[in-house]
DNA sequence: CGCGGAATGTACATAGGTGTCAATTACAAA
DNA sequence: TTTGTAATTGACACCTATGTACATTCCGCG
């Protein structure tokens, strides 16, 4: 009988690690850590579940993957917001507030979905608590360049911080 | 074989429709509605896993209950709060942040979990958008009597209710 | 052509989860 | 003490997941 996989790149040999990791992916934002199981991910993929192996060792490979992934969509691209050159006070807020509104530059459905996963892994917890203080530091950091009084710079900081961590949590529920 | 558990309540007969429901909400608010499972509720009840089925017809039985204790556990009590009376606007407005602030009329760590149950489960998200609209309705309509115009109600409602879920989201760290 | 490795598949062992059923236990009231 | 019933249990059937071993296929390259 026919694969009816009528899917873009026919080439035949299907998988990688690229389309195993964007498939983990989709599982983690759209349905939780718990969803990135290989032998489901194989099905969306039409492939055997195990050649998933050769790619990774194990499926920690993979959530290991997926996390650092988390680091390279998030924490690195405000980081380097907050550091952009402004003219002004105002173009910097905006370099930080345009970052963490663009999905390329900040991916917040990945976001929450980490700190659902962090919930029930200890480890995963420690790297969003430790995310969340680089973030934080990097805001304040900006602020005291633009003249802001330590203390003052930190309660803005938390407070812009704190109100796009509400937000993102707050509009997952459009897919 | 002896088994040897020395621990309190040693009446012999200890499960109950509560005690499995309590145990439930221990392993969601810690670890995320997939670790609420009965055979590792069971272990930790010290109780075979079957006889969860004298008290529940099913697991989705159980997870039904916890989504009921969550409302009651959340939004209840804020519309409530919301309702309360008040001398002055800036007691009204306390009455609703304290509710939001206590445990036991607002439960955080319930709320922070059941937004990561809701990313899997489409009726679960339907609930919280439904609890999202409830709540905000009933801070709009508090500061509406407190004669703000209703656009202005409008976005301070938003705004205190965003900066809630965000707070919510990030002090999930400590357990 | 045919060789070698990249990529996939089949089969197996192991583990953990749900739910049913027919026994069995502990307790309380008669 | 007997008896009814609330609560518990072990054995069973079934499903889904991970990971390993080994065989197999496709493809490019000499």
């Amino acid at each position: 009988m026919e694969k009816a996989h009528s899917t873009e790149t026919e080439t035949g040999w299907r998988g990688s690690r690229e389309g195993w990791l964007e498939a983990a992916y989709g599982a983690l934002v759209n349905e939780g850590i718990d969803a990135v199981k290989i032998k489901p991910l194989a099905e969306s993929l039409r492939l055997s579940r195990t050649s998933f192996y050769w790619f990774f060792d194990t499926r920690d490979a993979l959530l290991k993957a997926l996390a650092d992934m988390w680091e390279a969509r998030t924490t690195t691209s405000l980081t380097r917001a907050a550091r952009d050159y402004a003219e002004t006070e105002a173009e910097a807020m905006l370099n930080v507030i345009g970052c963490f509104l663009r999905p390329e530059t900040f991916d917040a459905k990945l976001e929450f979905a980490m700190r659902g996963w962090g919930l029930k892994d200890p480890a995963i917890m420690a790297r969003i608590v430790e995310a969340d203080r680089i973030r934080l530091e990097a805001l304040t950091q900006m602020l005291e360049r633009w003249g802001h009084p330590p203390q003052d710079a930190d309660v803005r900081a938390r407070t812009i911080y704190l109100v796009q961590i509400g937000y993102i949590s707050m509009r997952v529920e459009e897919s």
